[in-house]
RNA sequence: GGGGGUGUGCCCGAGUGGCUAAAGGGGAUGGGCUGUAAACCCAUUGGCUAUGCCUACGAUGGUUCGAAUCCAUCCGCCCCCA
């Protein structure tokens, strides 16, 4: 086992706090299996890279000896968590929190050990209390206190709504850290209110407190916005290698190191070195990015498909061909086809408009031929079985449908 | 419960009767440059086999030769007072 002090190195790495540091220290000083808790909301059935940043720090304390309490939010997510939100989130059905659960139990255990993994729901504690119980613990905090959270006392001055159980959200919480005795609880920098709640909640119940560690929330490939689903900047867990590994070459370099971090099982060490050559420019940044995409390919694929991956990419990226698979998309054909419409049935463009815009924008090939501007109509085998290029990076082939 | 305000394209935001498919910005997409990075330059950004037609300025109805702009009702959101 790794001394405390470097152990708090490799912890330390890529997060954005630990409150109060003393307390970790002290903590890993007794030399016994911390137990590390995050806790996580089914209500997202797409899981990305963002969402595996905490679990990847989850896995450094098993890789340090120490145990992983999972706790899935089947109850929480009955009410929505408003964090980061300015209105209230509508809460889930019970099927679609039991799937979205057993979805992210599937990706988790791509990068946790399942064997130093603690695997929990919340209801088991939260779906049999009672109101006695409920009035004893939500007078352990003032409204005063919750209002302090950022995005209740912000949606309360400009007047937005607030429902009365929301409130409840960061109390629940809290209470899991009680249920299964939590000595750190990870979560996103917009998470630190509720992880705060959960070490006062133990305090209160004559525990020893959990120390609150929060991790930055991982820019999506655009660089700027968070990675989410709906700012279309995301890395899914299932996107397929090529695709991974296209998205992540687009990640801003500034980011880089962040990725390397948050997003790959590489250990600390190596990712301090890489970080102090890149500053040196004792490496080419497009080198170090090509590694970041090869690991994260690995890391959700099998072992090799970083490299084929970079290579599929290299194909069409540094030498402009075609890459090996195209979808293939099966389209009733006529004897003269009007590529704008054809556009949109392979997904190429949204509309046939937009295909006649990219079409005179110079955006659109066929078999790498460029296609002129204002020219829409094709005979059938001019298009049929080709590649149909749109932009550098997407392809299709359109087969007869019959 | 009372008074006031506001609702425009993916987002923000001009527009107060015709010249408005709707200024400007952001974002996005395509092209150039490149390392599919950043920065920068150019173009496009409602639909439609298309020098035209259709649909659009919260919803419905009305006034008018003509409405995002005027009127009525409704819906949503916000502010102030109680």
């Amino acid at each position: 086992m790794l001394s405390p002090t470097e152990q708090l190195h490799v912890i330390k790495s890529g997060i954005a706090d630990v409150v109060p540091i003393a307390d970790l220290k002290k903590k890993l000083e007794r030399g016994v299996p911390l137990r590390a808790k995050l806790g996580v909301d089914p209500t997202a059935p797409d899981l990305h890279l963002g969402h595996a940043v905490p679990l990847r720090k989850l896995r450094q304390f098993q890789d340090l000896g120490h145990i992983v309490v999972l706790i899935i939010g089947d109850f929480t997510a009955l009410i929505g968590d408003p964090s980061g939100r300015n209105t209230t989130r509508p809460p889930l059905t019970l099927e679609a929190i039991q799937a979205n659960a057993e979805t992210y139990i599937d990706q988790a255990f791509k990068i946790l050990d399942p064997d130093k993994t603690e695997l929990r729901r919340n209801s088991e504690w939260l779906g049999e209390i009672d109101f006695e119980k409920i009035l004893k613990l939500t007078s352990q905090f003032t409204v005063a206190r919750i209002l302090e959270r950022d995005d209740f006392s912000k949606r309360y001055s400009e007047g937005k709504p607030i429902s009365l159980h929301e409130f409840l959200y960061p109390v629940m919480q809290a209470y899991d850290s009680v249920a299964i005795q939590a000595d750190v609880e990870l979560g996103g920098t917009d998470q630190l209110f509720n992880l705060l709640a959960g070490r006062e909640l133990m305090e209160k119940s004559g525990m020893e407190p959990q120390v609150a560690l929060t991790l930055p929330l991982l820019e999506g490939t655009d660089g700027v916005q968070k990675m989410s689903k709906s700012y279309g900047n995301y890395i899914g867990l299932t996107d397929g290698p090529d695709d991974m590994f296209g998205k992540v070459m687009s990640i801003p370099d500034t980011l880089m190191i962040k990725y390397y971090r948050l997003c790959t099982g590489l250990a600390v060490e190596e990712v301090d070195a890489l970080e102090s050559e890149l500053r040196d420019g004792a490496v080419h940044p497009n080198a170090l990015k090509r590694r970041l995409a090869r690991e994260v390919v690995e890391a959700y694929h099998p072992s090799g498909s970083g490299s084929s991956a970079e290579e599929a990419f290299d194909r069409v990226f540094k030498q402009h061909q075609a890459p090996e698979d195209i979808a293939e998309v099966a389209v009733e054909l006529t004897d003269e086809v009007h590529l704008p419409w054809l556009l949109s049935e392979l997904g190429l463009a949204a509309s046939s408009s937009e295909g006649r815009r990219l079409i005179d924008g110079g955006g659109v090939k066929i078999n790498g031929e460029p296609v002129e501007p204002r020219q829409y109509n094709f005979a059938r085998a001019y298009v049929e079985n080709m590649v149909i290029q749109v932009g550098k990076r997407r392809f299709a082939r359109p087969v007869s449908g019959y």
